[in-house]
DNA sequence: CATGAATGAGGGTTCATTCAT
DNA sequence: AATGAATGAACCCTCATTCAT
């Protein structure tokens, strides 16, 4: 009998049923959903079968249990990093850093999130996938905000970007998951970044612009200056 | 019996087999590997339970075999493709909205391949994934010919690129399994396209250029001209 | 689930135990191992087919179970048996009339050690195989014995003394069993035992003897007196 | 369709029905009747699994014709042999001798009839049983014919000879064909037969006999004289 | 004669879930 | 609050047998 999936409890209620998660997520990552079995999530939780139904409804309510508290987490830990940034390309960046980061921190719930939860269409409708798409939405934001401020360009696309960042970081870490290539993830994370960024930059940021018509042949071509891209000025 | 798995046999067998695994993508698509039965997709190919068994030695097996040809021919469409594409931003253009199409117009495929197959180890160890392999590293040719060319930038990683192709394509088709968003996935194509090439660009690639040397403030700058973008030189 | 083929656990549990093993052994016995099925096993045992798996691992396994008390049992009541009795042919007797009598007032024992048991080569590897080994090396002991005090020739053989017990009793069960012929198997008992026993028998065993030398037609002959073989001394 | 499975064909038929015999013996032999399976018996004996359907009714009928021959010939061959033997106890050793051969030559064989058949309730009914019935009838025969003529004792039970003779050897051989002990099961033959017919031996079947009543302590006590065992005349 | 092809029927085994204690 | 014990429901797979060619 489920005497108390409600919510407010003793705190070893509180610990037990963390305990359950953790063991679920171990064993999810290793043998898949359907293969894992609640017992051996049981043996590895410490708790026998009957406890896992008194903590959970089911196998699935378990699964979709796992990413609830995480997810919650990475929002907010999100934010506080974002707090202080304001460059949008800088914000993408440590968006990516950050997601490639926590996958490579927590092997097992990588495996549960991209190899189980991504393919189970009964997963959108859960409350931690609506977290995650809230989430997700501050890739949105800040691609609009860049482009607002100029500093991505105005074709630029949000959607596509989020595409792309979410895209990239999963296949990557899935590759990590299953090939062991690359052997550390988040060592993509600058060349990704930049190679996004660059996707989005504007030429056009600056201020100022020197507009200058260079004609031959009869014909006229119209050329536009802009700064060189890094560096400081040389020396005449 | 029919004992057979092998290779060589009848036009009718051959025909046999093709429904079977026809019949499979398709409940494989809706149910997914595990709460996928045999006994459906019998019902589904028009065959008896025991018959999927002369040709295939498990459920696996079926599955495994159904990427086989749709693979092998992908690869060779697309080498097709490539011919007559000299540009490496045409090329990467070309494979994306490609990798794109197929998807969209074999949905049970894409389903097999992106929320099935992908996460499932043992596929890393078959013949359908070696050339899964092979097709994926003409994004590695791709890129690399453009960095030699000059036309994408030296800093371009070649690996990252391919990541951010295929992350991003399945991540976009898996969103409109699933979610029914984007509601066509090739309609990204061209954006996605545009941004990725443009994250690989180089804006040194032409073969003149004109500096100028832009002092000001008692400091000196160094511009360099590039033509303007796209479009035809406007008249005078 | 309750897992736990292991040892120690409630008298309820090892009463199951015992259903199961007591249902199986008439089942097996009226159907052979294969045409058995465990659906029927549980029907006659009481409980469902998920049960039995919580008690053993495998049909074989339960199998490989029911000789196992049975075996040990018979081990110790035929030690018991023998202590009090000193010549060796008797105690062939006692090994004999006990095999037998075994038999007989356990039929479906009998059935699955006979027509089950003694043609799988697994069951060689079992702990129930080695105990019956063990046991039917007392044969082998009780016949060097004999020989050793001169009550059994010094020509017998053990293991062809063993072969023939072993042979002649299961050899009369099967067809007990199978033709219901003989009507009691332990009915043989005493004829079976005197054949052999007389096969053994040491004509010299006597403490003393009378040789006489005959001689007929120019030829001598050597007779020695031996006493009657039973009965009491006939008045004059 | 079965065409023929009734007797009179041509000779190729006939060769074609021995060499599925013959295979499905062997198969029979290493995996016994329920593991065997027709496709295998097909693969070994070079015809399709169809065929074999031409030529049997079922999986059992080939079981149930595979001693058919063989014990028809062991019968006349037996009958051979005992032709110019008289004495019981060399006709039984002859017996035991031509049995324990007999099983060592055709080791496929003996795994068929001692492992299989032997337990197999239905196989009684066949024509091959009958066979093997009269066959054993002989050593009825054999015994009855000893007590008849003196050579064995009267107290001599010919069915449980027969158990005996039976039973050993064919204990004798299931033990050579699972464990490989003893090496060669005919090696036996000698020391089984010795100790079978010394357990029917009289003692009285000389000719004659002398009588002598030993009177001591006022009790008296009959003795007979028999000639000693074996060996000629001592010179005196 | 021979067989390639097809299948119906069935069986062992696994597990999520329930419930009495 | 916890669990030992029990099970219903399913699924994969095998194989003897049939039939059209």
């Amino acid at each position: 009998m489920a005497r108390q999936t409600g919510s407010a409890r003793s705190a070893k209620s509180e610990r037990r049923k963390e305990d359950i998660l953790r063991g679920a997520e171990r064993v999810f990552a290793e043998k898949g959903f359907l293969e894992a079995t609640i017992s051996e999530v049981a043996r590895r939780s410490g708790v026998s079968e009957a406890t896992i139904y008194d903590y959970f409804g089911s196998k699935e309510e378990i699964l979709f249990t796992i990413p609830l508290e995480t997810t919650r987490r990475g929002k907010e830990k999100l934010e506080e990093y974002l707090t202080y940034i304001r460059s949008a390309s800088d914000r993408l960046r440590a968006i990516i850093h950050n997601y490639l980061d926590f996958y490579e921190k927590h092997p097992d719930y990588a495996a549960v999130a991209l190899l189980i939860l991504k393919q189970n269409p009964r997963f959108l409708e859960t409350e931690a996938y609506r977290i995650i798409r809230e989430w997700s939405r501050t890739i949105l934001r800040v691609v609009e905000e860049g482009k607002a401020s100029g500093e991505f360009r105005s074709q630029a696309d949000a959607y596509v970007t989020r595409t792309m960042v979410l895209g990239a970081v999963e296949h990557a870490v899935i590759g990590w998951l299953l090939l062991g290539r690359p052997s550390s993830p988040s060592a993509l994370a600058e060349t990704l970044s930049a190679q996004i960024i660059q996707g989005l930059d504007n030429p056009d940021r600056q201020g100022w612009r020197m507009e200058i018509s260079l004609t031959a042949d009869g014909r006229t071509k119209n050329y536009r200056l802009t700064p060189e891209e890094e560096g400081e000025p040389s020396d005449s």
